[in-house]
RNA sequence: GGGCCCGUAGCCCAGCCAGGAUAGGGCGCCAGCCUCCUAAGCUGGUGGUCCGGGGUUCAAAUCCCCGCGGGCCCGCCA
């Protein structure tokens, strides 16, 4: 999963010394089966080299690695004026460069740049990043926060690199879910009272997402009942367990929602066939009928706002906000249905509409479209035998909405690994409907589910820990730490200043971990302030930022750079001057958790720095300066750092 | 039954794509550091059959094969 078109700006000195490197390399071996850069790398700490290479893998002559090392130090003064000492040792090549020279070529473009410093300059690459998407019945929890904060960073590091990003959230609105929530909720709005009187002392999206379980849980019980009549022995004990865990659920919620409750049971248990009522409401939305549209879009519009405070609260923001109806309405999801019947992979599967795939697809196709070897892939069934579409025949309708309204080079899709499945049929639907060059530049962005240790979630029940639990949960950690400290901050100063906190830690801790890995979570594991967290990236930006305060109170200039640099000293600059490379590497491979680690290691070599090196208090004027751009450097660097992962810089904790 | 992913110290994780120097961080635990720029910090110590077994290679946590354990998917749900 990489964006192809991404490349590193050559005019950074990093980056030109890595390419120096590696074109010297290149010119006196053979070629190699990968590109050499990816094997230049900082030797271990014990070593006394900037970036070394091992030589040992190329089988070349003991004579030949002296030439090498010639050739690697005379093309890095030629190409960037820096002198080098190249020495073979034990199989490996060892760059040492010219730490003064290097440092101040660094200063120079870090200053040019300004807060720019990092980016890679406009690219003409347009992005879509859909993510999020939650279904509009319940609020946002767990599962979503991760999902919004991989996605809201990805895009905030693919704007930063330098392409043009467009957040949207689909807004699922059309299928047996929501019809579930309306069918539910549109027996209390029988009695005459509004959404909000019906909600009051709620949060919009948590009250609604406790109406459509309960009503979930009730059709269920209602279906459970008639089975119930008519079941042999045996089958009877089974019902009845699953009748008991059914109470059990109703119970929890009855307590939450009584008023409701009372409404809600009497009127859904007498309800002879609720499953036609939610076929058929959900039937007439999709037709476009007038009194059930307002209905819908009354009650989704209620959700998204409450889905809105939450991402508000986490920095999260859409550029454009997708009906799911709308694509039914305007008739582009029948355009895809046309298309399908004209293909010919259309087919009809179990009675109905379908495509089948075995036609198309062969090793080359899975390639091309990042779909696994070994993967069987199912026909795909578009429409139900009552004439309504499938979610992933909407989608399909959607995928090409997205490229075309965006005017896309690339869309992706942050959705579970669990539907790996339909996002691959999805593909191979745009493939074989004429969308073959759409269908390589869909990405599924997918990342494993989060659990909570011992709590099985489950948003049809209504089981689950919301986002605004959690970022409370944070908040409220943050501010008992923050007053332990003792500061004199008032009230509206510690709580604004724990918001900040609370989240930092919630968005550094979501995307640290590779999406691909299962997240088991206590919520005392996710929100922590220590080391290698989003507060410690704060806490170390506010006190870079005091010390510049500091330095500019008394009027001190931060140019030049002293005569000797000490090994601490080096390290940052050095690790400094790899951040617009990690900026590009993590936007290409789509890994924001690469920039995470670099943070953590450089924030930690700062703090270390910090507390050896007496920075104001130098008697030495170049070599205070120099610290001094050097904190400045940290700083910016900290800067964009902390908005592509969307958290807030402090100036002061 | 088939597929995808994960398995690295008591716990959480990086490294795996692209094989290379004694396997890195953090938490925990133990011992230290605030008359000095923010102690959410810093220093030192503790702790590893890289799930197991084969294979390829000068070299395997990394690649291949066979297993084991866990999660998810295989619906006219999304």
């Amino acid at each position: 999963m990489i964006i192809n078109e991404l490349r590193p700006r050559e005019d950074y000195i990093y980056i030109r010394a890595l390419t120096s490197i590696r074109n010297s390399l290149d010119r006196l071996l053979p070629p190699a089966s990968l590109p050499r850069e990816y094997l230049i790398a900082e030797p271990p700490e014990n070593i006394d080299a900037d970036f070394s290479y091992p030589l040992s893998r190329e089988r070349v002559a003991l004579s030949d690695q002296e030439k090498i090392a010639k050739e690697v130090s005379e093309s890095l003064s030629r190409d960037l004026g820096l002198s080098a000492t190249v020495q073979v040792t034990a199989g490996y090549l060892n760059i040492k460069l010219d730490s003064n020279q290097y440092t101040s070529e660094f200063f120079r473009e870090f200053s040019s740049m300004g807060d720019s410093y990092g980016t890679h300059g406009n690219i003409r690459l347009k992005i879509v990043v859909e993510h999020t998407s939650a279904n509009p019945v319940h609020p946002l929890h767990l599962g979503h926060a991760r999902n919004s904060c991989l996605g809201d960073t990805l895009a905030r590091l693919l704007r930063f690199y330098g392409t043009n990003v467009e957040t949207r959230f689909y807004v699922d609105d059309v299928g047996r879910q929501i019809a579930v929530l309306v069918y539910g909720l549109s027996k209390l709005l029988d009695e005459g009272k509004s959404i909000d009187t019906l909600s009051s002392g709620w949060k919009i999206d948590h009250w609604i997402g406790k109406i459509y379980a309960l009503t979930n849980l009730l059709v269920e019980m209602n279906a459970l009942k008639k089975e119930l009549k008519n079941a042999s022995d045996e089958k009877y004990r089974e019902l009845i367990g699953k009748q008991d865990e059914l109470v059990g659920e109703i119970a929890r919620l009855r307590d939450e929602v009584p008023e409701a409750f009372e409404v809600l049971s009497s009127k859904i248990m007498q309800d002879e066939e609720p499953e036609k009522e939610i076929a058929r409401i959900s039937i007439l939305y999709e037709r476009g009928d007038r009194g059930v549209a307002s209905q819908y879009r009354h009650i989704i519009e209620k959700v998204l706002q409450g889905f809105k405070e939450t991402l508000e609260r986490m920095n999260v923001k859409f550029d454009k906000w997708d009906w799911e109806s709308d694509l039914i309405w305007n008739g582009e999801v029948e355009r895809i249905l046309s298309q399908a019947r004209r293909s010919p992979i259309f087919s009809s599967v179990k009675g109905s509409e379908g495509l089948d795939f075995s036609l198309i697809i062969n090793e080359k196709v899975k390639i091309e479209l990042n779909i696994p070897k070994e993967m069987e892939i199912p026909p795909l069934v578009l429409k139900r035998s009552d004439g309504t579409t499938l979610y992933p025949t909407r989608d399909i309708a959607y995928s090409i909405f997205k490229f075309k309204e965006s005017k896309a080079d690339y869309v992706i899709n942050v959705v579970g690994k669990e539907q790996m499945l339909p996002q691959a049929q999805i593909r191979l639907a745009l493939y074989a409907l004429g969308y073959p060059d759409l269908a390589k530049r869909l990405i599924h962005y997918s990342y494993e589910m989060v659990n909570l240790k011992g709590f099985k979630m489950s948003g049809r029940r209504g089981r689950y820990i919301t986002v605004d639990e959690l970022i409370q949960k944070a908040e409220e950690m943050a501010k008992i730490e923050l007053e332990r400290r003792n500061r004199n901050l008032d009230e509206i100063q510690s709580r604004a200043i724990s918001e900040k906190i609370g989240i930092g830690a919630v968005r550094q801790s979501l995307v640290s971990i590779s999406a691909d890995k299962p997240i088991t979570i206590n919520l005392e594991d996710i929100i922590n302030f220590e080391k290698n967290t989003g507060p410690y990236l704060q806490y170390t930006y506010a006190r870079a930022s005091s010390l510049l305060r500091k330095a500019e109170e008394k009027g001190e200039s931060f140019a030049g750079i002293s005569e000797d640099i000490d090994p601490i000293t080096w390290r940052i600059i050095r690790k400094e001057s790899a951040f617009p490379y990690i900026i590009y590497k993590s936007a290409k491979e789509l890994k924001p958790e690469i920039l995470v680690a670099y943070l953590g290691e450089l924030a930690q070599m700062f703090n270390k720095w910090y507390d050896t090196v007496p920075v104001l208090s130098d008697p030495e004027p170049s070599s205070r300066r120099m610290k001094l751009q050097l904190v400045a450097s940290t700083r910016a660097i900290l800067k964009n750092s902390l908005y592509i992962l969307g958290i807030e810089p402090l100036e002061k904790i």
